[in-house]
DNA sequence: TCCATTGACGTTTTT
DNA sequence: CGTCAATGGA
């Protein structure tokens, strides 16, 4: 059979890794390197050249999108169906895996998956009815808590330390949650792994017969993978299963939620024979920027080592821009967004990126005004929104009455007079017993605890659930969404807000009763043995959606490092180079290598751009409230300074203070602003305030607005067509 | 039950 | 400074 389609477009390293046989391999892959394509050409050598069934491979990846885009373009490699691989995430993998064994794995057969608000929301209730200050025992933390044991693979009773109190507190919030979820067959996100995980230790049969059927196994990303992955994936592996691995500890930035780089060296230390195969030829970047990045990245003490390169040529150096505050900064990032689209590229080429989510707003208020569409990721999606959750609740009711996340949510949304009070007795009620607050409700009914009215609420309340549940049960899965909001009266809830806000969440109700009608069952979830309801449901906790669900033509793209890993642009601003923010000061402080994994945050920043980097920094910025005088990043100190270009000498006078700040090289002279008439620091003179310094600009034209600081009188925005201002 | 004021807090995020 | 959540008065 001809191959060659598999491998002319590949370079050597990326042969080997596509075509070793026999064996593990851990394939370095450095940024731009052509990860994806060797993971997908790996997986049709497997199934064309070597014969492995489609049904015996397993390719994990962290998000739904790398996902999707290895099935997309294995099946254009293949040309033929990619239905029957294996392809998923971590978490979907082993959702499938507990919704086909859900009785091995001790869970209900009707069983919903917790997103971090609801388990967030599940554990300030636990909190408080354990009697605990919730401001000494913040949820978030005990969510964190939580999560990190079983990214361990640990169980209450597995916890160390408890003679220390603190821990042994979360511990016993800890036992409270998992009492509460078995209850009511709610599982989280890390609950499906450390699952999965259990499914297969306690049942060899099991395990036997998935080791059997999926010989071979890929991982994307495996830098990222947290402790019970790894522990999944050398289970599932066994003595016979084939891996092969895709990583780069370069760009592990997720150490602070989990994830092991250590899991690399593991990997060798664990598997026989492992062979290793370093991609460092980069198609992506000029060689300035790749020799830049490089540099950077050679501060790092923990490294396995590796060095990109290109055929390409250098390029233009990295653009350095030392602004006067932040929001020199932003005019400065949007002004060279506006130069480059006004020479004929596209505003989707630029993306702005930062340390800080805060940090988009002072680009989104510039660009706005400068009428540049941008689009910012890391916003709340879709199934995250509360009207489309509110909406969400009802169903999951009708699929699962005991599920009290969702039904503590709803049971007085829109207003049915069951009032704190109400909720209260009926939680006490079910504690008591162990019981669910759904079936506590109806304990409570029959008993008549409730005073009359509350009880009247409450059975109504009840009686409205039941009806929905008998009635719609053979309703198409859009006429369950639309009927459910309906009859729950959901939108009185949002008929008293502000006119805009509740015009949205009715738009965002119509999208979910749409996105219901258009809903079709994946096969996997088919195969799997859910129905409709089932696979919606859990299809919307699993992904969420698209950040925003705007379109996505020719925007600026502002987002911060940590969501630009995986991406690439030809324009790249990274702003914000300031120690404190980033390397962020929290980062600094902390021992542990985080001042590493900050240094790899800025090495994937710079390798997202393909043709021009600026690095910007600010020298004063306003942070919580107050004025600071920052001192640029040590990471920039870290790159060679002749790859370097200095776009604005540092002012020389004018300002009150100096930073403390190391005295730096000498400085290109370089292009001075001259669309205003002062610069920014510099000293003013006005007839009546007298001496200042303008600090920043506002608008253009007749309009246009100057900032300045008059020692004697204040800052003030003044008019400059009007304010008369000389240069002092 | 609802809105408005007050107060605490401030790194990164996918599933 | 700006945001979000919680509290308290009408």
């Amino acid at each position: 059979m001809d191959v060659s389609h598999l491998l002319e477009e590949l370079n050597e390293p990326q042969r080997e890794a596509v075509t070793a046989s026999d064996g593990h391999v851990l394939v370095l892959a450095g940024a731009g390197s052509g990860k994806t394509r060797v993971l997908v050409h790996r997986l049709a050598w497997l199934i064309q050249v070597e014969h492995v069934s489609p049904l015996g491979v397993l390719a994990v990846t962290f998000t739904n999108k790398a996902a999707g885009e290895m099935r997309e373009r294995t099946g254009n490699l293949l040309q033929v169906s990619t239905r029957p691989l294996w392809i998923g995430t971590f978490h979907g993998i082993a959702h499938r895996l507990l919704r086909m064994h859900w009785k091995e794995a001790g869970l209900p057969e009707e069983f919903q998956i917790l997103d971090s608000e609801d388990q967030q929301r599940l554990l300030r209730r636990i909190i408080r009815d354990e009697g605990m200050d919730e401001t000494q025992w913040p949820a978030r933390q005990a969510q964190w808590f939580i999560n990190a044991r079983k990214d361990e693979g640990e169980r209450p009773q597995h916890i160390d330390h408890l003679d220390h109190p603190v821990t042994a507190t979360w511990a016993q919030v800890y036992r409270r949650y998992e009492e509460y979820c078995n209850r009511g067959g709610l599982v989280d996100f890390a609950e499906l792994l450390l699952r999965a995980h259990e499914l297969w230790l306690e049942h060899p049969p099991l395990l036997d017969y998935y080791r059997k059927r999926l010989g071979h196994l890929l991982i994307d990303e495996f830098q990222d993978t947290t402790a019970i992955q790894y522990a999944w994936l050398r289970m599932l592996a066994g003595q016979t299963g084939q891996v092969f691995v895709v990583g780069d500890d370069d760009q592990s930035i997720y150490g602070w939620r989990g994830a092991r780089v250590e899991n690399v060296q593991h990997f060798v230390r664990d598997f026989p024979d492992v062979r290793t195969v370093r991609l460092e030829q980069n198609y992506r970047s000029t060689g300035n920027i790749l020799r830049a990045a490089n540099a950077l990245i050679a501060h790092n003490q923990a490294r396995l080592g590796k060095e990109l390169w290109t055929d390409d040529p250098p390029g233009q150096p990295i653009q350095l821009y030392a602004a006067f505050n932040e929001q020199d900064e932003a005019r400065f990032v949007v002004d060279r967004i506006q130069q480059w689209i006004d020479s004929g590229r596209r505003a989707d080429e630029a993306a702005v990126l930062y340390r800080t989510t805060a940090q988009s707003r002072l680009f989104e208020e510039y660009l706005l005004r400068a009428n540049i569409p941008y689009r910012v990721y890391g916003g709340q999606r879709f199934f995250e929104r509360t009207e489309v959750k509110d909406a969400l609740a009802y169903l999951r009711l009708l699929h699962n009455p005991n599920d009290d996340a969702a039904l503590e949510r709803v049971i007085n949304k829109p207003a049915r007079a069951i009032g704190q009070k109400t909720v209260t007795l009926l939680r006490e009620q079910a504690r008591a017993a162990g019981l669910t607050l759904w079936q506590a409700a109806g304990a409570a009914l029959a008993q008549g605890v409730f005073a009359t009215r509350a009880g009247t609420a409450v059975a109504g309340f009840v009686r409205l659930i039941e009806s929905m549940r008998e009635r719609m049960q053979e309703w198409t899965l859009g006429n369950q969404m639309q009927g459910v909001i309906d009859e729950s009266r959901l939108v009185d809830h949002y008929a008293k807000e502000p006119q805009e806000r509740m015009e949205t969440r009715f738009e965002n109700l119509r999208e979910l009763v749409n996105a219901a009608d258009a809903f079709t069952m994946p096969q996997d979830d088919a195969d799997a043995g859910l129905n409709e309801l089932q696979s919606f449901l859990s299809h919307a906790a699993l992904e969420a959606g698209e950040t925003q669900g705007e379109s996505w033509d020719d925007c600026v793209q502002l987002m911060t490092m940590h969501s630009a890993k995986g991406l690439e642009f030809p324009l790249v601003f990274i702003a914000g180079m300031e120690d404190g923010l980033f390397p962020h000061q929290r980062s600094v402080e902390e021992a542990g290598g985080r001042l590493e994994e900050e240094r790899r945050l800025c090495y994937v920043g710079m390798t997202r751009a393909r043709e021009e980097l600026f690095l910007t920094y600010a020298e004063i910025r306003r942070m919580h409230g107050s004025e600071n005088f920052c001192r640029p990043s040590r990471f920039i100190d870290e790159m060679p300074a002749k790859l370097l270009q200095e776009i604005r000498p540092r002012m020389a006078t004018s300002r009150p203070y100096r930073p403390a700040r190391p005295a730096r090289a000498a400085r290109t002279s370089g292009v001075v602003d001259d669309s205003w008439p002062f610069r920014l620091g510099e000293p003013v003179l006005h007839p009546k305030f007298g001496e200042g310094t303008v600090l920043a600009f506002e608008g253009s034209g007749e309009h246009t607005r100057v900032h300045v600081n008059f020692p004697a009188a204040g800052a003030k925005w003044l008019v400059l067509a009007y304010a008369n201002l000389q240069s002092a």
